[in-house]
DNA sequence: ATAACGATCCAG
DNA sequence: TGGATCGTTATG
């Protein structure tokens, strides 16, 4: 039986929610279906002293939904070109989230194969650019909801691999933190 | 007002 | 390994 993640899920320590959404399903809709993966990587941005994270700089007017309620959505644009994917956490007054950086394809396959114009599942959603484009996914989605009709996370009983803690990638400040997470037995991560 | 740069991706 | 490409932020 498959549960829908509460909003008190994402309320919780930004770590042990970027941990445990690893296998969990994401699902989108839209006006032409449903489209949903498995989450198999993810990296964790918390607070004003992460010096990566976007809230480094305290509150702008891009970041200002990392401050909100856990359990929503962040998207935004970077290299001109990408849009990635976050998960506010923790409670108002919190400036946190989770990018998620790689998905398994389960539905709606044909769907992405077409947004990304890329036949091979592996490569369809094996980085945060990517699955943004795969999804459809885009700035103007921050600020919705995950416990939605559009937007949701579902635990549906099935269990990931062994999970390992890394460093994040592609930034240049914090790297000694180990606070990317991936599913070691998956073949849809962007990189081991 | 302006310039530097970034949680990336793909071709060569 | 380098180039594409542009919104965000800092700095003058």
């Amino acid at each position: 039986m498959a549960s829908k993640l509460s909003c008190d899920f994402y309320r919780q320590p930004t770590l042990d929610v970027a941990k445990t959404l690893i296998g969990k399903k994401f699902v989108h809709r839209n006006s032409k279906g449903k489209l949903s993966g498995r989450i198999v990587e993810v990296e964790a941005y918390i607070g004003e002293d992460d010096p990566a994270c976007h809230a480094r700089f305290g509150m702008t007017g891009r970041n200002s939904v990392m401050y909100g309620d856990g359990g929503h959505l962040y998207v935004y644009f970077i290299y001109g070109m990408y849009n990635m994917l976050n998960f506010v956490t923790e409670d108002e007054g919190v400036p946190a989230a989770v990018l998620i950086r790689a998905i398994e394809p389960l539905e709606g396959i044909s769907e992405m194969q077409a947004n990304r114009a890329c036949i091979d599942e592996r490569q369809l959603c094996s980085g945060p650019g990517k699955l943004c484009q795969a999804f459809g996914i885009k700035v103007s989605d921050t600020g919705k909801s995950l416990t939605g009709a559009e937007f949701s996370v579902v635990d549906d009983g099935i269990q990931p691999g062994q999970i390992v803690a890394r460093t994040r990638i592609g930034i240049r400040q914090g790297r000694d933190l180990l606070w990317r997470f991936y599913d070691s037995e998956s073949k849809f991560v962007s990189r081991k």
